[in-house]
DNA sequence: ATTGTCTATCGGCGATGGTCGATAGAAGGG
DNA sequence: CCCTTCTATCGACCATCGCCGATAGACAAT
């Protein structure tokens, strides 16, 4: 058995991942950082929706974020993704 | 952007993995196949809530089960455990 | 047939998730 | 300053999840 930590840790990370919205996001984050409004452009949802999504997805730690005056920049978060990969291949 | 195909079949094998039981049985029947009661036995709830998250797990299709005679084997479903790396590594 | 064992399913409960519209907050430009 | 733009947050709503106890169903053994 994989200690308690690990196995939370990939069910957390599995959960921001349970939704098609939230993987749309990171492939289009995998390509280039964007604005939250250039997701809302690309997704089936609204703002306000993206917004939460990109909040649960930073909450897992899968993307981090930076302020550019009253716009947001949004990237993915390679070390957190790679921390996936390996968890998932090593299932 | 990935195929909208693509995108649902990871957040849905994601959401089958989005809960720490549901990972633990899986690393459980990773080393062999299990009767429904050894998973019992080995995790914090008890039988109907076990059997409930192998139905999930089933119909996700990372799982699938055997009948002998009134007892139930459980193993994973190699084939699809392999696609969702591939999906995950393609991140 | 009856009993015993193992598993699936049902009903109910509280908690969480996903969505939207509306609103609030931050920051730059006029 | 005021206005505009961009994003986060709030409140409300309905759907789904996760858990349990209780029950039903399948099958073997006696």
């Amino acid at each position: 058995m994989k200690p308690k930590a690990a196995t939370e840790e990939l069910s957390s990370l599995c959960k921001a991942l349970a939704h098609p919205v939230r993987v749309q996001i990171l492939h289009l984050l995998r390509e280039r950082r964007c604005l939250c409004g250039a997701l809302v452009d690309a997704l089936p949802v609204v703002q306000s929706t993206v917004s939460e999504h990109l909040r649960i997805l930073k909450e897992a730690g899968l993307i981090h974020d930076e302020a550019d005056g009253p716009r947001r920049h949004y990237g993915v978060n390679q070390r957190l993704l790679e921390r996936l990969k390996a968890l998932i291949a090593a299932l």
